[in-house]
DNA sequence: AATCCTCGGATTGTTCAACAATTCCTAGAT
DNA sequence: ATCTAGGAATTGTTGAACAATCCGAGGATT
């Protein structure tokens, strides 16, 4: 039961395809040309981008086409302000057993990733690791802002991830985040995060634009 | 320039109603109905129902229609959960003095309002208040994110505003975090901020549903 | 009387075709 | 080289149509 409607089958269906790389930032999205290639009308293609264009993956540009969202500098370092704020207090407030565990799984998940030399699985795992982190917060909203500004992240990734061992550094930082979490030092753990996160803007604002 | 689509036009419409109190939680939406209401086409108006879904401010019920959101007492705990995290950490950021004043101002149009007498008027200088903290961050995505909750926190709000003094009580909250902000004393400004936040939340929640 | 069933009526989901408005590109004129 | 005028292509919006789904009102059954 609860089928989910053709505009949001197509809407998932381009999520997917931002996500694997295949749609460039800066790409040109014509509604004809993913109307026949989807086999759906028009009008659905449309509120399909509205979905994405909420979500901030796609722009509109009025009259012109959507566009796939590109960041600039100044995005990357708002989305970066925006996962401080978030993640660091989610992490301050701790969670439930069941919760850190869930952090700890990901730490593992990314190890697991690092031995089979997989960097693909790498930065999925190191997502859920955040992803996990804001879950300990057990807010529906919170969770939901969060998978948004990661598959934001998801989109000009893809050029970092071209230097192989990019995410190898982070595995230790999640283990000591991890650490201090189940140790119940909060407080550390949320400096640790802090750090990290600061970091790793540095690390993207330099690989992208100045 | 850059007219806003027609489509914009009607969700905004349709938002102020929301916000007006005009639409009231649970009620229903039909396209039919607000298409010939508005003099536009059925299919804009679905499109102006993708936006506000996106929002929060209306539910889809696949096959049945959209509804004027209702919150029920977990999404109450929800919003101020994401209230917590974002302004309590955005004030312990600190501002620019501009952003500083134009809290400052927030807090002096309380008190005009309340000088006239003007619950109305009381209830949004309240929200920008709130809105002037996350602010301090300078970030357009969490000043977005604000900006939603804020709406969806109107929607429900109405019900408590019929206590003719309910924001009475937070003038002197306002002008103590305010000061404290001023003073640069941020921790205690953060600790005033959350407090207020829990005695808001345990107000809300006695009001609405248990 | 209460429950189940069926059948219309209404509304949504989706498509299609059309047209105005706008942008972009190109070719020609100055 | 720059400017202007067309013209092609795409978006924005409409209107109508139809299938799918849901809802309620009676009727039949126990």
């Amino acid at each position: 039961m609860a089928v989910p409607s053709v505009a949001d089958r197509v809407a998932a269906e381009l999520r997917l395809q931002l996500a694997e790389g295949l749609l460039l930032p800066g790409a040109r999205l014509t509604e004809s040309t993913i109307s026949e290639e989807l086999g759906v009308s028009r009008n659905t293609v449309r509120e399909a981008f509205a979905e994405l264009a909420a979500e901030r993956l796609v722009v509109r540009h009025p009259n012109r086409g959507v566009f796939v969202a590109s960041l600039g500098p100044g995005d990357i370092h708002d989305v970066y302000t925006v996962r401080r704020f978030i993640e660091v207090s989610a992490l301050r407030g701790g969670g439930s057993p069941e919760r850190v565990a869930a952090v700890r799984a990901a730490v593992e998940e990314g190890r697991a990733a690092a031995a089979a030399d997989d960097e693909e699985a790498l930065g999925t795992a190191n997502q859920h690791f955040h992803g996990a982190i804001v879950a300990l917060a057990e807010s529906r909203r919170l969770n939901t802002i969060m998978g948004q500004v990661l598959a934001e992240m998801r989109l000009f990734f893809h050029k970092a991830t071209v230097d192989a061992h990019f995410y190898r550094g982070y595995l230790d930082d999640n283990e000591a985040i991890c650490e201090a979490l189940e140790a119940g030092q909060l407080e550390r753990a949320a400096d640790l995060l802090l750090a990290y996160l600061n970091r790793s803007e540095q690390k993207q604002s330099a690989v992208h634009g100045d």
